[in-house]
DNA sequence: GATGAATGAGTCTTCATTCAT
DNA sequence: CATGAATGAAGACTCATTCAT
């Protein structure tokens, strides 16, 4: 009879905004984010389709959450112990952590990718995207310089081309991908 | 006053049904193929667009027959020779053939990803894909186990991914990324 | 601790509702009534929506009970002794009445205008306004009459159009409109 | 076979863009601007939805047609010899007019006062009509004047409420209101 | 071959209203 | 008494596609 209290709602609404964003999240990737209507979102969340408007103000503001959310639970992987600097140790880490959600979490990927190739959504995220790369680009260069590498800024590059180029071959076709091999043929490159 | 004749007709679906593909393929690639109607491509075209669906059954045949076309733009750069076989020198003229049209023809490749990306429109062309891409992996597999290496199947995989790795970086933000440099750095890894 | 006595409960109701009513007449009188949510309501008079429920049945009882209440408050202005008569210092007090309450309260009157051009919320109220305006015509009528007025039936509408042009002319432009001067061209006209 | 021709596309347009005009009119008059659907419109009309978007590009766009055509077929009535000075015939003649036209167009003054008491869609109108009234107002200052009234502005502004007032409660109960007898009282008050 | 008016299914979004607590 | 999460019907608008000419 007594009104909800504070965190009860808080509590439904944390339940419910996660539900939200893991349906859409997986409909995104898995069909992309044009295909994928509102409608489809709450159906296969088990909503209705105004409560999703509860949540968010738009289809855009889901998926601007849903990849700001991604990139934040990434950069975790990376430079773990936050000192700003790259340790032999830490990129070995780093690479293997790569492989390692790369295979648990295939569906971000997929999103990464859509969102890259889809101008019109890439240009809502961008900014995200950058804040999250020119640190990790920063720590790269200052490890290869370090390393007596000759040109640290092309070999990021170069080494940021290959990640996102198995990463993208790999959920491309996953089933004959040779994930692990790839990954110690990268790590022979580097260490 | 004369009615045209027959090769007449048929020169005139031929400039028309290329100004289509063309139109087509420009706004696809920058813009995307969902954001892009088929009445902004009749307008760019300055054509109607019930003539469109004289050349083309659907949009989605337009852009089954844009990525087609593409592809088979992109298989003439490579084994230029045709006998199935790769050279050191073939090998190289490739890497430097990739990298020239992937400068020159920046819209193929953006449109190449976001097809890969969408997995709607992916199921549309993947067959063309693997049809493509099965002789060029064979044929890199052989290159690469003539030349020693350990496991060509993944090397071969490897180089793909470095390739697609860098075209996507490079299409991403084609303002800052060292496209030569880069391309040095691979011709070094395998030449 | 102990619990709310019953006339404690009454004092609540009767300051919610009232809180609510004139928010929502504040609202649907300067952004209109379809423009104005119930939401927005609720949300400026620091309540859930939940509550305005608890008080009015539906959107449109609120709009009904809104004009109600400003229609009675009106008539206090009229036939202020309440005899059905009206003399020549009841007909100039009225005038002036009505002239402030209309620099007073410009919200009523845009409330008033907007629910006379709106056929579907006209319909909610004509009733209880063909009340009001029955007996007070009925006044104006016998006041013509007495005074010799040829035809008291068209001066009294004509009176009453002028008084309803004057307050429209004066909610669309407040700013510029001569009220004062208007006043007493029909004080001249009338006394 | 052949291709419709310009001028019959362009008849079509002009049937459809009037059947929908006028479709659209009536109900936004008799039903209101909020409560009238373009979906109730198109159904009026005998035609599809996505067609009234074809002639206008939202339903704000298709109002403000309405209210702009209907100015410009008000103005035809005001001065008629368009020498910007007002007679004392074309007085008689204006008010003759005024009367005429809410006699037998109802629609367009409801539509009138329904737009000008709604905020949200005046401001989309309100330029229109200030040019439309600031030359009619200065008409009827002038005309005062030379007719040796004191006050010319508030004249024209009680001129103004009174004809608006007339119209307003005209349209509110057109059965029972003396429309002729009103406007021979106007006229005896200015001529 | 070419046009563009016309359709209607489908999209995102809003909002009055309900109801469990 | 009070809350706000939840619903679902309805609205504005888009767009691939058809078709008469």
């Amino acid at each position: 009879m007594s009104p909800r209290t504070e965190e009860q709602f808080e509590k439904i609404r944390e339940t419910k905004k996660k539900l939200i964003l893991e349906t859409a999240f997986y409909l995104f990737a898995t069909e992309g984010f044009y295909p994928t209507s509102i409608s489809k979102i709450a159906n296969k969340a088990g909503i209705s389709k105004g409560l999703i408007y509860n949540y968010f103000s738009s289809k855009e503001e889901l998926i601007i959450e849903i990849v700001f959310d991604g990139i934040d639970r990434l950069m975790k992987f990376f430079d773990p112990n936050r000192d700003g600097k790259l340790t032999k140790e830490e990129l070995k880490f780093f690479i293997e952590e790569i492989f390692r959600i790369m295979k648990k979490n295939l569906h971000f990927w997929k999103l990464y990718f859509s969102i890259l190739s889809q101008q019109a959504v890439l240009k809502l995220v961008e900014n995200k995207l950058l804040e999250f790369f020119k640190p990790a680009f920063k720590m790269l260069e200052d490890y290869f310089e370090k390393q007596g590498v000759e040109d640290p800024v092309m070999e990021t590059r170069f080494f940021g081309a290959l990640i996102d180029g198995v990463a993208f071959d790999y959920i491309i076709d996953p089933e004959n991908f040779p994930l692990e091999k790839i990954k110690k043929r990268i790590l022979s490159l580097y260490l």
